[in-house]
DNA sequence: GCGCCTATTTTGTGTAGACTTTAATTTAAT
DNA sequence: ATTAAATTAAAGTCTACACAAAATAGGCGC
């Protein structure tokens, strides 16, 4: 048999289904015919709905329990999935021409909040490293990291003033878990200073924990620039 | 042949892979052998590599291309996958108890601002919900939705004083293409008051325009109380 | 009725092989 | 040299079948 126009593809059966779902025709809840009846209604083999339906439970539209069956999940715990992109990419795709400068660089012992955050051994030596990005002369964003000199011994002898920290470690470590929180803080002297902003004023921030098989490797706070949006689609 | 552990599985490939990748054994940019290849190596079908590979790629690992191969992606533009819980859910999942309350539902205009976002025609007509969740008597979020009658023409008997627009619109209007911005904004008198902070306050901010086969169904702005943070692994 | 064990159903994943589609590469024609 | 057409290598997907693993459902003993 060949797989051209007059075979049911796995896409297609995503569409029918999906279809069916949203039109109501499937409501919330209802458990669906099992995979070789389905293969029946759809012409095709098991392991092509299989695919199909495998893929709508990891986009979060159904839910399959082996014995159980596949049902449609009620609540669509849709997950936003977006990537995050290199900061360079992001401010060249808005237009803009991406600027790198280096604020300081310098070991210190971790700050106690560092360490719990972390969980650090007291007093352990990081790298304390704040740049900032620019697009087009604007500040873009304000970086403030530190990364664990243990688990990167050759962060010592890295140079700073030319490529970013995070560039630099992304080519370093294989990153491995990282752990990022959104948040709207309250812009302080400082980072109302390099961002250009008024003191107190909102700023879109993120934080970044990342860990190599375990052990922490660097902890972010990125300060993004006034009017900053991060949007996905869904 | 069987699968038992005797065989190499797909996830079995998925691993050896990225160790590989990791450990700089493959760097970025590396073309990979052909899945024929692996295939041999792993003494597996060419099936269980293009799963493996199929599945790394997805994940952001793997570039791949007929006739041109698969590489190793130098910066792994990782795709960070977060869930958007119910807001039912994550209060309960942080011990609190859920409460919600309605503050005003009328139907009116389209704003220009609205109408010019959902690309609606001047004058359109809205349904304007506002609303409260409560985290253990703590504002939890404020609430500001619009809601299109002409695509959901049931909102005009919907009753919002016990059920938050945002079920009601999973309920009614299951399945739909999403947008999602977040931002940090400043508390304006109406939305400090409502969450119980002092004006001018940074609050974190979703904005979140709903479609449903093209026509646009809601625009939301979820204002989250104090110290908010959403937080996701990678 | 209650707890435990077994049987059965349904999804999960593998093998083997074929054809399809895309796109890089090479060859031929202008 | 440049463009257009043919070649071909690689991933993409389907068929057909088999066995594995999980979890519900039913039966058994108490």
């Amino acid at each position: 048999m060949t797989q051209s126009s007059d075979t049911t593809s796995y896409k297609d059966i995503k569409q029918t289904v999906l279809r069916r779902i949203r039109s109501g025709d499937w409501p919330p809840d209802m458990l669906l015919p099992n995979e070789q009846e389905l293969a029946v209604t759809f012409s095709c083999t098991r392991t092509t709905v299989n695919r199909a339906l495998r893929e709508l439970a990891e986009e979060g539209f159904l839910e399959r329990r082996r014995k159980a069956g596949t049902r449609v999940l009620s609540a669509p715990q849709r997950q936003a999935r977006f990537s995050i992109p290199l900061i360079r990419d992001e401010i060249e795709a808005l237009g803009g021409t991406y600027r790198y400068a280096l604020v300081s660089s310098e070991a210190q012992p971790a700050p106690d909040w560092l360490a719990a955050r972390l969980a650090l051994s007291a007093g352990q030596q990081v790298q304390h490293v704040r740049c900032m990005h620019y697009s087009t002369n604007t500040p873009f964003q304000y970086e403030d990291r530190w990364i664990v000199i243990d688990s990167v011994p050759q962060v010592a002898q890295a140079d700073f003033s030319e490529i970013g920290p995070n560039d630099w470690l992304v080519q370093t470590v294989p990153f491995t878990n990282v752990e990022l929180t959104f948040l709207a803080s309250r812009a302080d002297a400082t980072v109302a200073g390099f961002l250009d902003l008024p003191e107190g004023e909102p700023v879109f921030t993120a934080e970044r924990i990342t860990w190599l098989q375990g052990q922490p490797v660097t902890f972010a706070k990125l300060y993004f620039g006034a009017g900053y949006r991060m949007t996905t689609q869904v």
